[in-house]
RNA sequence: CGGGGUGUAGCGCAGCUUGGUAGCGCGCCUGCUUUGGGAGCAGGAAGUCGUAGGUUCAAAUCCUAUCACCCCGACCA
């Protein structure tokens, strides 16, 4: 390709507002522009990558026996009714209407139309386990898309449907799927990419993993033990805390005016955090009120609860329900709460530690040397582990302190179980004739996504430094000077063997100065650079330089086109 | 949905307080000089100042409404 007839411009400036590096040198490099909020046009060097990791992808995917299928993007809301997901699923589902008034919507995942595909075509034990998957456009109407790529309303994504006649049959079919997941990030030259347990969400199902680019940007924060054995998203990571129980001293009422927040309250008594047991109260979508407590030092992980008590949506109550059972806001307490009308749960921080400093349910009074056992008998309540990890606390596998991370999603994996299958009514005859609801697994890689997850783990300050395996090009030859004797000859040469070659090969042919060639080349971060030049040309060299070492070396002009080859193929 | 902010040339911005010829840098076009990490000179094209009302002799500037976008939070298969 000639830089002279590229579309897609370099831009020196980073675009206004733009906060991570893979947006800023995205944009800048000329790869991508954004037409509306979260909705971004491809140029071409990123259409080339987006294609390369797409037939990686798909290669893999082939490698696991998935076949490829193209899904409708609009879809009739009669198959999501089915599942309940036309109702279940909030705002981020764009929905509309045709020109008859018939309801129809943008699929942002495609359980329902892949179920509606195969309950008709496959019917028998003997045609499973199967898996289709698709590369293809997803809307999503996001709340809040932001940096770039990494949060966007329109995407390419790769999701894949597994169908089984038996849990076994998944698990082993699951774990296929991991092993080819792990190599595609690998192939894509993605560095630091690590698989999580992570929360289902409202997937449904049971067992998922969620594979993170570790990058300072992501929007997921994990846990991971220094051995690597435990790594967990914070939505539902636990820690192997050790507490130790004191001797009970006799409750005692103490004025505390004006203190209700934990930092006020132990700097009053002068106690640590740790000391205390913080009430945090909320209602669910049908009004009920939840009571949670914990120890002082410790946040409530939302999602944790939510999944105890299998909510989908918990919201912070205000004052006057929580004055409504009996308790007092900033000196509330589980103590003589009607529990009859609200669910207690106690984090394990709290059951088995002594001597807290608790609310009294009165205003500007707390009690000191709460004991569960002793102070809740005749209340009902249950204990469970709703703390939120920090950074440092003991890892549950090794003890060791669980290092907090920060990651970018780019792929999952579900285990769907029957809930698709069951509602929509995608069953297979047994082997003794008896219709059963088929075991889905699903499979999903973000394209775009993984394009910007690779800029972030891979860039300097001058631009993004590609993967051989998706770079737009392998090889950017810079003319420079090309007006001197022999230059432009020897590069217009070098540039037709090289496509001769089959090696993709990017051609600066506009006889720029070197400041703006080089700079522009860096912004674009093709792996090698070749650079013509009237110092080398009378000695049929030429430079030779890869993006992101320091130097380049002289190379013969009969050796570069081996060279390149050899690197190309090594890598 | 809550809080904060921004809309003026392709991009980045100034001008608005105190109304009076729409500006700067980069980019783009032409010519000459220059050519190893973002060159110089000369000339040129390009903006209904987000949109709609209003006030005024006169509005980018004042008033009202509205839309779009960005950041933080809530939310997020």
């Amino acid at each position: 390709m000639r830089m002279s007839k590229l579309v897609g411009r370099r831009i020196k400036e980073d675009p206004k507002d733009s906060v991570t590096p893979s947006h800023k040198l995205l944009v800048r490099g000329g790869y991508i522009r954004m037409v509306s909020t979260g909705i971004y046009s491809l140029l071409p060097m990123a259409k080339r990558i987006i294609t390369k990791i797409e037939n990686i992808i798909r290669e893999e995917m082939n490698s696991i026996e998935g076949q490829e299928v193209l899904l409708p993007v609009a879809l009739p809301a009669e198959l999501w009714e089915e599942s309940g997901r036309y109702d279940s699923v909030g705002d981020e589902l764009l929905r509309f209407e045709d020109r008859s008034g018939k309801k129809m919507l943008l699929g942002m995942t495609h359980e329902e139309a892949v179920v509606h595909l195969v309950r008709t075509e496959v019917s028998s034990y003997k045609q499973l386990p199967i898996m289709v998957y698709q590369i293809q456009t997803k809307y999503r109407d996001e709340a809040r898309p932001r940096a770039g790529l990494i949060r966007v309303r329109e995407f390419t994504m790769k999701d894949g449907y597994s169908f089984h006649d038996s849990q076994e049959s998944l698990d082993e079919y699951y774990k296929k799927a991991h092993e080819a997941y792990v190599r595609i990030f690998d192939r894509i030259g993605m560095k630091d990419v690590i698989s999580i347990e992570s929360n289902s969400g409202m997937m449904g199902g049971s067992l998922s993993h969620e594979f993170m680019a570790i990058a300072e940007c992501g929007e997921d924060t994990l846990f991971v033990s220094p051995d690597g054995t435990y790594r967990a998203n914070r939505e539902i990571a636990c820690a192997d805390i050790k507490f130790t129980k004191e001797d009970e001293c006799e409750l005692e009422k103490v004025h505390t005016p004006e203190k209700k927040s934990i930092e006020d309250v132990s700097e009053f008594l002068k106690l640590k955090p740790e000391n205390t047991g913080k009430v945090v109260f909320y209602v669910d979508i049908v009004g009920n009120l939840i009571v949670a407590m914990i120890r002082g030092d410790f946040e409530v992980n939302e999602s944790k609860l939510k999944n105890h008590l299998g909510l989908n949506s918990l919201e912070f109550a205000d004052d006057e329900l929580i004055k409504a059972v009996g308790a007092e806001p900033g000196y509330a307490s589980p103590m003589a709460i009607n529990s009859d009308k609200v669910k207690i749960i106690i984090d394990r921080s709290v059951a088995e530690s002594s001597n807290l400093v608790v609310g009294a349910n009165e205003k500007d009074y707390h009690y000191k040397n709460f004991n569960i056992g002793r102070d809740l008998k005749d209340v009902s309540f249950e204990v469970v582990d709703i703390a939120t990890v920090r950074n440092g606390d003991p890892c549950p596998k090794t003890g060791e302190p669980l290092q907090e991370k920060r990651g970018i999603e780019v792929g999952n994996i579900f285990q769907l179980g029957t809930k698709y299958s069951e509602a929509m009514g995608c069953n297979f005859l047994n082997q003794n004739g008896k219709a059963q609801p088929m075991i889905m697994g699903c499979y999903g890689i973000g394209v775009g996504r993984a394009m910007a997850s690779v800029v972030e783990q891979s860039h300097d300050k001058w631009g993004p430094i590609w993967p051989m395996a998706i770079a737009p090009y392998h090889v950017h030859i810079c003319a420079l000077n090309p007006k001197k004797e022999g230059v432009k000859d020897a590069a217009e040469k070098l540039y037709l063997e090289m496509m001769n070659e089959n090696i993709e090969v990017l051609y600066d042919d506009r006889g720029e100065k070197a400041g703006p060639m080089f700079s522009e080349a860096d912004l674009i971060g093709i792996p090698l650079r070749i650079i013509i030049s009237p110092k080398t040309v009378p000695e049929n060299k030429v430079e030779f330089k890869i993006r992101g070492e320091k130097d380049s070396v002289l190379i013969e002009q009969d050796a570069i086109i081996d060279k390149v080859k050899d690197i190309i193929k090594g890598d």
